[in-house]
RNA sequence: GCCGGGAUGGCGGAAUUGGUAGACGCACGGGACUCAAAAUCCCGCGAUGGUGACAUCAUGGGGGUUCGAUUCCCCCUCCCGGCACCA
């Protein structure tokens, strides 16, 4: 054995020996327990970052450590290849996104691989591949044939830097979620999914769902945003002009009576129809249009609105009600409209106000009176009063009567709504998937055969900039309609890229079953144990599979209903930020990595310096890794520095997974140290007769010296603590405390006594399985310098010893009025009046009591003493 | 505005079901080794007072429940995340 560890060349060892063997490969075998450990596949942009090597080592761990359990692990790994950044980069250096994506791939699988991840690599995939998304369309022109797909022209929200359109979900605070520009509106014709059928089962099965963070569940909840209500039709009052009758929705029915106004959008067909004979309504509906682009501006923006001089009537008293456009009636939710009760509506009590229009209380508080005038609505449930013959009702009653009366006129009834909407997959960008149709003049939209799939993306196109290649590339989108044979034009929108990651996880279970999207193997893998990745997917991708695995079941491609059983959401890696104000105002920053962090002689910060000049650096404190900060550090200089145990091991021990990571240098250094004090502890175990003792005549554990049985008894403690720190709470950080505490208690055994190498034998050999999951490389090492001739990988998870962690004499804390003042050593089955005279005689105890009576004495057995004075 | 999460030494963090606050690591100080430095090893390290044994204070702030509260309850401050004219 060699007596310094030197990571770079047991680490290509332990991966050459994964490697000859495949030993991850993965199978199907009915009798195992499975587990599927999936992290989220990255966006081939170049090279790995922090992110990825958090997000994948944690995958790593559960992996390896699911697998010593006896479980037939999965772990599988691919590319979400398509999308933005691959063009951005061909208009820039001229390179095709295929090429500049597939070496991409190339770079960053062999930095995957340098990890030392426990991955099936038999099963990668590359959504780009064209027998990948050639399901992608196959299972589009299913769900066309169902309906779930469909072509509409809507206004959308429009990337006005990346030229496309963007789903709901991708607008983040107005601006897109891959840009940052804000989102403008724009009216396209483009396909949607109507994942709003899926509403109520996406909303409901998030009770299915006992393994994912409560507040991803919370968030899609009101993603989805269900509400109960009713919707109210307010016939027209023809003599005003009014063409139809108005409908709306609301969810408090029982203000009905307080209505005064009706309120439509600016896009409303009412709001149209008054326009052509009004030219002032008109230039108002077209500001209205103009200024409200940015998505977060509209909430605070001023309300505004127009009368159209058209009336409708009240449902149930026939009263006649102006009809108003404004700008804070959204077209996209419910009708379009709402009636508007300035009483008990904020929005409506400000724009009644600011236009003079009535306001007519009908709620009171359930137990007092409303104060009148009011000066701001009261919007909380309470009874009805001044409301005919639904006064005095309850607000929960005065709903269902209303609603009852609606019913009965035939102008409502009771109805469900969600804020969910349909998700349009279309974008006019090159660099996706295809979507699978052909515009015919004569036959109108045709879907192509499914022998003719896949729609391939031709891979040499060099996008300029302007507008989307496909549509100007003749031999993609010249061809015959197949109904009629005559010239048709191919549709040159491809599909949004989440698309492609709406379903990868099933696809990895059969990555190489060509005639088909699934087969059986999808229903043995999944649904996936074990899912792992960033915050920010928590609607998006993570809904957006949800909605997808549910379709396919629904197509009986397979048989779950839920996707992901268990979800890790990670936190993020940050850096402290470093800068320099320049002469001219600009600010310059400074990767961490070239600067020198100062104290002083108590340890604390006094300042930072660049390494390169010596001259101070201010700190614009912690922040995610970013480009544009300078505050990212690259994976490979680390793994190529340290090793990628280092790596690993400082990732997992910083902070624990769900926690943002703060990166550290010195923190980094202090990994490595400890796998140098790891490997040293082996070393000198060996020197001393080491493993040997462990075969020859053993030393029974009775008759061990206290001392060692002590130690034997921590180190099966660290058994149980770390199998359960794995298991159940995914802290990583205080599994590795444990080790590296029992590690400093080891370091004092010394001697070649037999009974002592031989705890030291059984402490390394169980050190090393435990920390195997986490620094593989190291472990795989030392494991055959502990026990020639085997293998790690073979080995199970090691269990403890019931014998051990019984220990004869056991510490108790006694405290004299909660606080502490002594300690005691007593037999562990002394029972409650020996603990207590043992307490009591304390010599501490004596001291610090000074002769006052006891009142009262606490015991919590195997704990502690309280003695109340 | 609404919903959720959080605040613990110089720093990252630990304390899992109300039971020893500060595990483990970093930084810092002292010592050993060395011609010297690095590396390594040993010791110390919340604050205040005390030569010391020890005492007092301390988990964002204030109050409460309890023999005992970082943990439970009420009020407040600040930070982070999500949603936000959703009728």
């Amino acid at each position: 054995m060699q007596e310094k560890y030197h990571p770079q060349e047991i680490e290509r060892q332990a991966r050459q020996s994964w490697q000859e063997t495949g030993i991850f490969n993965a199978t199907e075998i009915p009798d195992k327990p499975k587990y599927y450990c999936l992290s989220m596949f990255p966006y081939p942009s170049g090279k790995l970052h922090m992110g990825h090597v958090r997000n994948y080592t944690i995958g790593d761990v559960l992996s390896r450590y699911r697998r010593m359990q006896g479980y037939n692990v999965m772990q599988p790994m691919g590319w979400d290849a398509f999308g933005l950044p691959a063009e951005n980069a061909a208009i820039q250096k001229g390179v095709p996104p295929a090429k500049w994506t597939y070496d991409n791939i190339a770079y960053m699988r062999s930095q995957l691989q340098s990890l030392g991840f426990a991955i099936d690599w038999q099963r990668e995939l590359a959504t780009c591949d064209p027998q990948y998304y050639r399901w992608n369309q196959w299972l589009f022109l299913r769900m066309l044939e169902k309906g779930i797909a469909y072509q509409k022209t809507q206004v959308v929200n429009w990337d006005p830097v990346d030229q496309t359109v963007l789903a709901n979900e991708q607008v983040i605070d107005g601006c897109g979620w891959r840009t940052g520009a804000v989102v403008e509106k724009r009216e396209i014709p483009g396909y949607y999914l109507a994942i709003t059928r899926y509403a109520d089962e996406l909303l409901a099965d998030l009770e299915k769902l006992p393994g994912w963070p409560e507040r991803v569940k919370t968030m899609q909840a009101n993603w989805i945003g269900k509400s109960f209500g009713v919707d109210i039709t307010f016939p027209p009052d023809t003599a005003s002009g009014m063409p139809q009758a108005l409908k709306v929705f609301t969810t408090r029915a029982d203000t009905l009576m307080g209505v005064t106004y009706v309120a439509v959008a600016a896009e409303h067909a009412v709001a149209l129809h008054a326009a052509r004979s009004q030219p002032d309504l008109a230039a108002f509906i077209e500001s209205c249009r103009q200024g409200a682009t940015m998505e977060a501006e509209l909430a605070v923006q001023e309300k505004k609105g127009m009368a159209t001089g058209l009336y409708v009537l009240h449902p149930l008293t026939g009263e006649r009600l102006p009809v108003w456009v404004t700008n804070y009636v959204l077209m996209s939710y419910g009708e379009g409209a709402v009636m508007a009760v300035p009483a008990h509506d904020e929005r409506d009590f400000d724009f009644a106000r600011q236009h003079s229009l009535p306001i007519k209380p009908v709620i009171r508080p359930e137990n007092g009176e409303l104060s009148v005038p009011l000066i701001q609505a009261f919007t909380e449930y309470g009874v009805t009063f001044n409301s005919a013959r639904f006064s005095d009702l309850k607000s929960s009653e005065a709903i269902d009567a209303i609603a009852v009366e609606l019913g009965q006129k035939a102008l409502g009834e009771k109805r469900v709504r969600y804020r969910l909407r349909d998700w349009g997959v279309s974008r006019q960008r090159y660099w996706g998937c295809p979507i699978p149709l052909i515009h015919c003049d004569n036959c109108g939209v045709v879907p192509i055969a499914d022998d003719q799939l896949p729609v391939v993306l031709p891979e040499d196109l060099v996008p300029d900039g302007s507008g989307n290649p496909l549509a100007k590339t003749p031999s993609f989108y010249e061809c015959t309609c197949p109904c009629c044979g005559r010239q048709a034009r191919r549709e040159t929108d491809t599909m949004d890229t989440f698309v492609d990651s709406s379903w990868y996880f099933i696809r990895y279970a059969c990555s190489d079953q060509p005639a088909a999207m699934t087969d059986q193997r999808a229903n043995y893998w999944l649904p996936v144990n074990q899912y792992i990745g960033g915050i920010e997917h928590a609607i998006l991708h993570l809904l957006y599979s949800r909605f997808w695995s549910k379709v396919m079941r629904d197509l009986e491609l397979v048989s779950f209903d839920e996707p992901f059983a268990n979800l890790l959401t990670q936190g993020m890696v940050l850096n402290e930020i470093f800068f320099r104000k320049t002469g001219s105002g600009r600010i310059q920053y400074f990767n961490p990595a070239e600067v020198d962090v100062q104290h002083d002689a108590e340890g604390k910060r006094s300042g930072a310096i660049l390494r390169a000049d010596g001259q101070p650096v201010e700190s614009g404190g912690i922040g995610t890794m970013s480009k544009s900060k300078n505050n990212g550090i690259d994976p490979q200089e680390i793994i190529e520095q340290y090793g990628a145990d280092t790596a690993r091991l400082f990732m997992m021990f910083a902070s624990p997974p769900t926690q943002t990571l703060e990166w550290s240098d010195a923190g980094v250094e202090g990994a490595f140290r400890f796998l140098k004090r790891l490997w040293r502890q082996v070393y000198l175990h060996k020197q001393q007769g080491g493993e040997a003792a462990a075969t020859t005549t053993p030393v029974p554990y009775q008759e061990y010296p206290a001392d060692l049985r002590d130690l034997r008894c921590q180190l099966h403690q660290t058994i149980v603590k770390v199998t359960d720190d794995l298991e159940r709470r995914h802290t990583f950080n205080t599994a590795i405390a444990a080790i590296m505490e029992l590690m400093n208690e080891l370091s004092d055994v010394q001697g070649t006594h037999p009974a002592a190498r031989q705890l030291m034998q059984e402490a390394l050999e169980n050190i090393v399985l435990l920390l195997s999951p986490i620094v593989p490389h190291i472990c795989h090492a030392l494991w055959r310098e502990l026990r020639p001739g085997t293998e790690l990988l073979d080995q199970p998870w090691p269990q403890a010893d019931d014998q051990a962690l019984i220990q004869d004499e056991i510490e108790i804390v006694v405290q004299i009025n909660g606080k502490l003042r002594g300690q005691i050593r007593i037999a562990r089955e002394a029972d409650r009046p020996a603990v207590e005279r043992a307490a009591l005689e304390d010599e501490h105890i004596q001291k610090s009591m000074a002769g006052r009576p006891v009142k009262r004495i606490v015991v919590v057995p195997g704990k502690l003493v309280n003695i109340v004075v």
